[in-house]
DNA sequence: CGAGTACTTGAGACGCCTCAAAAAGGGTGG
DNA sequence: CCACCCTTTTTGAGGCGTCTCAAGTACTCG
């Protein structure tokens, strides 16, 4: 068996087709907004995720929360777990999902053996790191509503590489509160932004879909 | 001969011995205030900072910059050039530097054949990542006093692993524009918030020294 | 000692937040 | 299929934190 991690990221299109499919320990279920994994626990699996949406997060402890990103088909859920023994964010599903187990030791102990494969994961990691530069950027340095019209044309275009677009319309199971603390904002202040542009007609929602009504204005509006 | 990755991160202590001494092919003198490098350049080489301070930033293309990182004594400048060609952030020197640079070549081509090499250079950059999910969290849900609290608090601990703290003063040579751009904030406002600690007695100013006299209370104002 | 750079301070504006309440969806069971 | 409840979104009014602009002060280095 063959997995490819196909993720898009910010910077570069990524394909590369990493064998650890002998690996597999099972695959497992998992309904809609269920933190399953937690900040701070030790890990003992390796999870990609076949089906579904999860996100990542921190919780201060007086209740803050940040979503640091956004899991999507295909990619690995906690990467950074072979080489640390504790989760440094927490996981929750946004829809139901399904995840391909992996038995984490014995990918630690074949990276050592095998440097090909520690290379090309970590090639994983260093593109997330990546990604985490620009959405640090974007967090400092950008606006209100260029920080949302960026978060949906990321998501836009890396669902494209999933082909779960239909014309420019894709499934959308983030609600505002999700949209406000992966950017730094409040849910009211969200809805405010995504009034105006519902209002702009640059983007639309039918259902939990989301349609980008006009590409070209959208992108002018996410800035330099 | 054996170099040691010192660096501490907001998550963990490191200490980490990687063996690429044999791979060195020079070193190089950078005088302060120097973009030395720049985003989108490829790089032919693999650079460890042996003395003083750089940062890494991103500028946007109307002149916003966000600063990702600074880093310091002992760090790899652009470790994740090993998986990529071109460079996603530029660096700058705060204060004259040096060098130690390394054939990157001959380091990827390692790396494939030596897998405890390449793992362990994966676990930098998991590291860095780590990082960086806390820089997004503190960005993204704190406090302009909190963030500046914590950047003081993380950069004496870090020193403190270099040996460049005494008694709780250490060399800044930052200005109030990188805390600002490092931040998401104006100068002016790091200012306000300097003063505003200072007249709190949390901190004082010597020269190009930064001293730490109320580290309790300064720990309560960096929030929870 | 002069010139440039960094820092400070003040006044006013604006973006985003808070609180609060109303409206709109979205499931569920009768 | 409707009535209900719960969650999510919308809207309004007022406030706070941070920004902008601008002028003045303090460094620093030749």
């Amino acid at each position: 068996m063959r997995l490819s991690f196909m993720s898009w990221r910010d910077y570069f299109d990524g394909d590369t087709a990493i064998d650890i499919g002998r690996h597999v320990t099972g695959t497992r279920t998992i309904p809609a907004r269920r933190t399953f994994y937690r900040e701070g626990e030790p890990v003992a699996e390796f999870a990609l995720l076949l089906e579904g949406w999860a996100f990542r997060f921190k919780l201060l402890p007086d209740g803050r929360r940040q979503i640091l990103s956004i899991a999507l088909p295909g990619e690995p859920i906690t990467l950074h777990t072979l080489w640390t023994d504790r989760l440094s964010f927490s996981v929750q599903s946004l829809t139901e999902l399904q995840l391909r187990l992996f038995d984490r030791q014995a990918l630690i102990d074949r990276m050592q053996a095998d440097g090909t494969l520690a290379f090309q994961l970590g090639e994983a990691v260093a593109r997330e790191l990546m990604a985490f530069e620009n959405r640090l950027t974007n967090l400092g340095r950008r606006t209100a509503v260029e920080r949302i019209a960026r978060l949906i044309l990321v998501l836009h275009a890396r669902l494209k590489q999933c082909d779960l677009v239909e014309g420019e319309t894709f499934p959308f199971p983030l609600r505002q509160q999700h949209i406000a603390d992966a950017l730094g904002m409040t849910p009211v202040h969200v809805s405010r932004v995504f009034s105006e542009l519902r209002a702009a007609r640059l983007i639309g929602r039918v259902g939990g879909s989301l349609a980008i009504l006009d590409y070209t204005r959208l992108l002018e509006v996410a800035g330099p």
